[in-house]
DNA sequence: CGCGCATTTGAGGACTGTCAACTTCCGTGG
DNA sequence: CCACGGAAGTTGACAGTCCTCAAATGCGCG
């Protein structure tokens, strides 16, 4: 990799503060490659020899089990995937495949192993990486077990306009069928709920999303910021939050 | 707390090579302390003030929403809990309540954070810790989003199984309503997966399920090594396994 | 023994997935 | 420029899974 590309993985926050000594050690032997649309990276049972940084495009992270296949996220530019496996030196449980053509870093796993040991600091950036990604798969967890499908996509709905910078018209960044798996349904099931919030103001061309009446939405969506990264943490949903666990603790020591 | 006690903490493989100077400074100002059955020790939101060491004891970690609740999983001694939101000091993801009278090292999060800064080794075994959690998380995702209630309650006899050493029979080492949402249904769903497996070897009396025929219970678990931590890595296994992934990709592309 | 609680069983319905057909869209090539 | 083919998305019919509510059963403990 050129020293310029290198300076690239600096808008990671693993990499943000590293010196400069502790960035060339763990970027020993690093690739820089571009990779097409459709193309699978990784697949999931495999040793993991190689930390991945998406600097631009898209990768899908996906696993499969009798047949059938889910997206368990995506990565967008820039950060990494894999980096679990990488730590403990494991097989990746999840495949990876660009959804478009995609520009990618590839950092061998023994020189971010050594960089852990040699530097404490870059130690605790991986620590906290690795937090915010449990965090994040706690968070989709409690998605998908606690919600309906109309909710999750609401909630989708909502993150995308957060991310948009809340305007009433959001775009859908991927395929719906990657939508669709992602949320945990299928296709026919996301077109399904698409049209049952038409009914609540959203219209729906293409990959082009107007959401008319946004508390609706909210109404149906119930964000709630122990689940959702758009939700508001203002200090009344804090405490109506609150309010809500506090009774459903009550309700459950009541029944015992 | 005692010197003998923090000698306990060794047991965790956090603290297992740990210097006796990290050790000191990681459970500066620790409490240990033996809480009573059913007691919430942490509430979902709040500020995540300590990380938890279950000495002994069983503690639920759960999540609600919406007026339902769920467990997403389930402290079993010697291990700690809450430890990414410690990591990243932020508010707490999951509620934790004992399930059985439990006895609980409580570290302040500054003493941990502190460790972290001053030994390079102590915040690589945190980010391994952490790694592992995240790897646990993803395994759980795709055994909600890829698998039925009977496959998840089938996959779940197996690990029990293999816990408790290949026997016939296996112990609930819950009650089966906590068991239920663990698996992502409701009791009575349970229950009739449970009868569903009666026709295939499985016999339940109370806590105590007795496996006749652990082939036919695998043919409906159908266990997967990046799933489950029980099923076997041996090379038939994975070269199973990286037949049907292939296969599986081999469809979505031909179905592109 | 009787109460309380967990679990089971039954009935019914809501939700979601499957299968198939149809429409739309888009890029290709005549 | 338009016809065509393929894929994505939509819609309809249907089935199966799973949940909800309610009642019955069983078990443990005071």
């Amino acid at each position: 990799m050129r020293e310029t590309d290198i300076e690239a993985l600096r808008q990671l926050p693993l990499f943000e503060n590293a010196t400069a000594e502790t960035l060339r050690v763990a970027t020993a032997g690093a690739l820089l490659q571009p990779f097409p649309a459709e193309t699978t990276l990784l697949i999931e049972g495999a040793p993991s020899d190689c930390l991945y940084v998406l600097l631009d495009g898209q990768v899908e992270l996906h696993a499969s089990w009798n047949g059938s296949d889910t997206v368990l996220s995506i990565a967008r530019p820039v950060s990494m995937f894999i980096l679990a496996a990488i730590v403990l030196d494991a097989d990746a449980l999840m495949s990876a495949r660009t959804l478009e053509r995609s520009l990618i870093a590839m950092i061998p796993g023994d020189a971010v192993r050594t960089a852990m040991r040699l530097d404490p600091h870059f130690a605790g950036a991986v620590a906290r990486e690795l937090a915010g990604g449990y965090r994040g798969m706690v968070r989709s967890t409690k998605n998908i077990k606690l919600r309906n499908n109309s909710a999750r996509l609401a909630n989708y709905l909502l993150t995308l306009r957060a991310a948009g910078g809340f305007g009433a018209v959001v775009r859908l960044p991927y395929d719906k069928r990657v939508i669709a798996s992602l949320l945990g349904m299928t296709p026919e099931s996301l077109s399904r709920s698409f049209s049952a919030l038409g009914t609540q103001g959203i219209l729906v061309s293409g990959p082009v999303v107007t959401i008319r009446d946004v508390s609706a939405l909210e109404a149906i969506a119930k964000p709630d910021p122990l689940i959702d990264m758009h939700a508001p943490r203002c200090a009344e949903i804090r405490a109506d939050t609150d309010a809500e666990i506090w009774a459903s603790e009550q309700t459950r020591t009541s029944c015992r």
